[in-house]
DNA sequence: TGATTGACTATGA
DNA sequence: TTCATAGCCAATC
């Protein structure tokens, strides 16, 4: 297992920007990769997720698709268990997508203003 | 070492 | 509008 250690940068980066998504609020791998300079790397992002398990503050259920598809939820152990974190959180998931996605989606680029 | 895959997105037909 | 393909880059086989 050898890590770069630019990798360990983008990845920390990814879970440094999700870990800042506010409580009942979500994004898209895209809008984070975008923050990140990297916005054709989206992939990256989600491969990021995949890491994610090892970090218990990155809330990578509120991280999903450009469309609000849960499309990661089978990598949470069950297949409700994304949706019913974010229905904790006062997000409706509706046949696996989030629904008024626009309205709770949180732009890292507009929010944190690119600081 | 080379080929395939993947928690994506954008673009073209 | 819907379907198919290309591009992206790291990890796995």
């Amino acid at each position: 297992m050898k890590y770069s250690a630019k990798t360990e940068n983008f990845f920390d980066k990814v879970y440094a920007v999700t870990k800042r998504i506010p409580y009942g609020r979500v994004t898209s791998y895209g809008a984070i990769a975008k923050y990140l300079g990297a916005a054709r790397s989206s992939r990256m992002v989600g491969w990021a997720m995949n890491g994610a398990g090892k970090h218990p503050d990155v809330p990578a259920h509120r991280v999903v698709n450009r469309v609000g598809l849960l499309t990661g939820k089978m990598h949470f152990g069950s297949s409700n268990a994304m949706q019913q974190m974010l229905a904790e959180e006062g997000i409706q998931v509706e046949d696996d997508q989030v629904v008024d996605f626009k309205k709770h989606f949180w732009d890292p680029v507009l929010e944190l203003g690119m600081d």
